[in-house]
DNA sequence: CTTGCTGCAAAAGTTTTGCACACGT
DNA sequence: ACGTGTGCAAAACTTTTGCAGCAAG
C-alpha cells in the first residue's frame, strides 16, 4: 500500500474512524479519500444536518465530493451505525452522529427550525412499556417536540417591545 | 346555493366535517365536492396514510379528483388541524386524523412497515420537563419507535420452525 | 484483469406551481 | 366580471442509478 496518500495519511484517526475502517473492509469496501472526508465533515458536525448542507460545507471548505458519493457514503456510515436517521421533516433525510450517544429527544423550532437534541434516558421504560402493551418488539426510538426555542421566544418579546415603544 | 348538488348533499355532516366548513369560511375559500370527497377518504381512513395512498383508494372506489387537488385539499386540512403530519419516513409525508385525538405514539415494524399509533399521555409529561430544561415552549411532539410487529415476529417464528422440519 | 469507486448526467419519486378554463355570485 | 377551484402538465427538489473512466491489488 502507498501510505504516502496525502488524503487518507491526513485523517485523524478518532474511534469513529476506525469502526467505519473496520466496517468498511468486512465488507470488502475501501476507505478511500472521499469517505475519508465525508467522514470527517460529519464527525465535525454537531447536531443534526442534511445530506446537502454537508455538501455545501465541505464545497466552502474547497473539498469537492460529488453529492452521489455523499449519499453513497451516508448509506455506509448508516449501516456501520456510526449516524443515524432523524425524522424532523417529511421531505429531507436528517442524520445525527449515532456513535457513543443516548437515545435523543429533538426539540425542533417553528420558528428557526433549529433542533436542540438532548439525551434522554427516561423515554425509554415509557416505550418499553408501550410496546409491551402491543407485543412489539422495539429497536429503537425517537421524540420529536416541535415549539418555540428560547431565542425565537426573546426574538418574539423584542419585536413585541418595539411595537409598544413605537405605539407610545 | 343550488342545494341540489349531488355531491356536497350526500356528505354526511360529520363534526369533523363542520369544523372544515367553518376553517374554509373564515378563510373566504369554499367547500367544493372535491373537497368534502377528500375529507370523506380521510375520514375513512384508520391509522396513518400517505397523499398518494389516499389518491389510489379513492381512485378504486372511482372518485376522480387530481393529485393536485389532494395536495391542496391536504394543506387545508392541515391548516385547520382536522389532520396532522406524522414523521414516519423521510422520504415521504405521512397524515393522521387528528381532531378529537391524544398525542400518539407510532410502532412502525421494520419488516412490514405497517404502523400501530397508540395514545401516549404519560409523555407529555416528560416532554414538558425536558423543554423546560431547556426554556423550550413545546406545542406538540412524537414518539416515534421502531421494532418488529407481533405479526412479523409469528411469521419469524414460523419460518424457522419450517427451517427446522425440513432439516429434521 | 477483476473489483470497487467516483463524477456526471439522467432517472425516479414526491410535492408544488403555472395556466387555462370552469363555476357560482 | 370577479373570486376561487380544478385538472393537466411542467417544474422543483431530494435521492438513486447507469455508465464510462480510473485506481488498486
Amino acid at each position: 500500500m502507498n501510505s504516502s496518500d496525502p488524503a487518507i495519511d491526513d485523517v485523524v484517526f478518532t474511534p469513529a474512524c476506525s469502526i467505519f475502517r473496520r466496517f468498511l473492509k468486512g465488507q470488502g469496501l475501501k476507505f478511500t479519500p472521499e469517505r475519508a472526508k465525508i467522514l470527517e465533515a460529519v464527525l465535525s458536525r454537531e447536531g443534526v444536518f442534511e445530506a446537502d448542507e454537508l455538501y455545501d460545507e465541505m464545497r466552502q471548505a474547497l473539498i469537492r465530493v460529488s453529492k452521489a458519493t455523499i449519499y453513497r457514503t451516508l448509506k455506509h456510515l448508516l449501516e456501520s451505525k456510526i449516524i443515524r436517521e432523524v425524522l424532523i421533516d417529511s421531505k429531507q433525510a436528517h442524520y445525527q452522529l449515532s456513535y457513543g450517544r443516548e437515545p435523543m429527544a429533538y426539540l425542533v423550532c417553528l420558528e428557526t427550525n433549529k433542533i436542540i437534541a438532548c439525551a434522554t434516558p427516561q423515554i425509554k421504560e415509557i416505550r418499553d412499556r408501550i410496546c409491551e402493551e402491543h407485543g412489539f418488539n422495539p429497536v429503537s426510538h425517537q421524540l420529536v417536540v416541535y415549539g418555540i426555542s428560547p431565542e425565537a421566544q426573546a426574538e418574539a418579546a423584542n419585536e413585541a417591545n418595539e411595537a409598544n415603544e413605537s405605539s407610545d
